[in-house]
DNA sequence: TCGTAAGCGAGACGGTACGTCGAGTCTTGCT
DNA sequence: AGCAAGACTCGACGTACCGTCTCGCTTACGA
């Protein structure tokens, strides 16, 4: 499902002349940045370091990729995705699916990675095109969720989806990024009062 | 009450010997350092640049700072704050101030300068003792917000206020981070929707 | 015929592999060099300015030479050679000779160049390898005519050529270095003396 | 008889007002100076470092000297002249004289401090004035001995004794600065051999 | 006796060059 | 064509000194 027209691809292009492109390089840079970013983290990474490490030139780097945040991102799109979770309780369910999510994060220093690649979005549109697909790719199973929760009754039809996913994902992000404590017993707590918020009504009527 | 007793503050020293350290260029150095984060982004940031920009000797910047990063979050510390607001109704409140705090980002590229940051933190220890301190004093007059509105009895005395604030907060960092559509007027109902949480009963019990 | 063993010389190497070392580089940086050091002389000599000079990269340089002393030397190295003389007369032939020396030495910032060299070789034993071989080569046409004139009778067989060679050169260049009085017209007569001095019969007999 | 009335004495001036300045400080300069002539050599050598060890501020040296050239020259001039040698044999004299010269230089690293100033007296007027006059000065002694021999009528009275003392003095410098091998015992051939060629009749008479 | 003028050690100042590193491009010979 | 290798230009890095400029202090002289 991701995208694949773009130049960095090696599969199913013109008909080209020549001599193709090694899929074993493509893979051995990919898997080489990865390691990288994982060891000295993305401000540290440098196109020689991940060409050396993958036994490779450094022009078979830049014939696919245009520098090194594209191939950044392409590497973090190849990350495992969230799983979608079906325990016929969407509260376990969500839990579950960010349980998973946090502890993918904090065990590797894509904690680091994410936001890096965030700041320089800010001033790259270019980067903003590759970059946000794959963040929205990755939300999709906890969207897929709260779809199925809404077709089953337990959550108003008339929620926004997309604004749900940030009310839940945003507050353990925030944590994430910032630096404050988070662990994965306070997830399911921070997925219920979401999902209370989510289904309050009309505000103005009640809480305040 | 900002901390002042690292190595970049030109005051309350010892009485040392030997010319003291120019608190103009001090300044100079950091209305420098904003002005470039706004024009070229935190990535494209550089020491001989602040140096110019600034009329003053790259080593009179690394004698105050040992590397750009902690330069930049002194920078960025001296950013205007959140400023309290008090109508006498909570959600306004804060839908005021989380309004005000979007416009702030919205309209320089702290937007991409505290993801960057955050990128950094993970890797660097003391980074983070630098950071942190500054993102925590950020969120204070939010915090100070909610505490008055569970003395009215507005909210519930139980409830975490660090847990509350990035209940507010956090939705709105990551929207405004990974791109997606976030406006002034979007504030309003996800402080509603975030305070109905808050005031959630024991969620098991109900929504699910 | 000089030395071309060295790291700096582009030739004759294993068959690397990777793209071959530019010899218009080379030729530009070592030109560059010899422009320079006639324009400001050898301790105002950048690397730098050579590096811009020539239209290069510093660490194209630096990949060469390991500093700017082995660098001038080896630019010193391709200066004109005293050219060997052949009259028929040792007296003018020698006298020729060292005209045309003093002559390029007093007509260019060699002047200066040279001691600057003599200095820096006396702290540091690498760079008399690298400059002794070539204050020896330059003396080299001297001696063949010296070699040639004891061929022929003129001069005594028994004679230390090297010797003969100081006695010739040593007051010329001290006058040149320290600043006394050194015309062209001053040499024939130093020749005629110090050859005389050459031919003189166990001095202890005679002049004292 | 050295020249006192350059700005760097410290004595006999105007009748100034102010506190005068410090004898001590002079002094600890020029030791220090000397001292890291000889450690470190002529283009090692910073004004910083003097200070350091002199135990002094940098502006105490840059008061007195205008740059560390002329600090270095009027260092070089403290050190010990030649003394004059009378035994009565012109020969025996200069040999010691020259014996004493040569290790002077052989063993401290003036042999490299004197070229690297010959080197700058090239591009430097102002510094050939003060370093002209030394280097005048340290030659006396030679030339009284020559002029002694005169005299006696040891040598003929047309000769130009400061031509003389070059063609003494020429070879065995040349020999120091370029690396050929000098040795004390070498010293007293080569005084025998200038003499021999200033007694020598019109040359092309003789030798050719 | 006291002020004032200059010198003092210390160390920060704006600069310039150092020697290194990485970016992204180009050029070998080989596949 | 693509490939690994490695040179290329460019420009920033962080350091070291340059020569100048404050600091807060002596230290002498002349009023």
């Amino acid at each position: 499902m991701t995208s694949n027209s773009n130049q960095s691809s090696p599969a199913n292009q013109a008909p080209t002349a020549g001599r193709p492109r090694s899929e074993a390089a493509h893979r051995a840079i990919l898997q080489a940045t990865l390691e990288l970013l994982v060891e000295v983290g993305f401000s540290s990474l440098t196109v020689e370091g991940v060409a050396q490490r993958a036994g490779v030139g450094k022009a078979t780097i830049y014939r696919r990729w245009p520098s090194k945040l594209p191939l950044v991102i392409e590497a973090y799109g190849l990350l495992p995705q969230l799983e979608e979770v079906d325990t016929g309780n969407v509260v376990s369910d969500l839990a579950q699916m960010l349980r998973d999510y946090l502890e993918l994060l904090t065990s590797t220093p894509l904690r680091g990675v994410i936001p890096s690649i965030a700041g320089e979005r800010a001033h790259n549109p270019e980067l903003s095109e590759l970059f946000d697909p794959i963040v929205r790719a990755r939300r999709q199973p906890l969207i897929a969720v709260l779809r199925r929760s809404v077709d089953r009754g337990e959550l108003p039809a008339a929620i926004d989806l997309e604004l749900a996913a940030d009310l839940l994902v945003g507050p353990i992000t925030t944590r994430l990024f910032f630096g404050s404590k988070i662990s994965p017993e306070m997830v399911e707590p921070m997925v219920e009062m979401a999902l209370w918020g989510l289904m309050g009504e009309a505000p103005s009527g009640a809480p305040v």
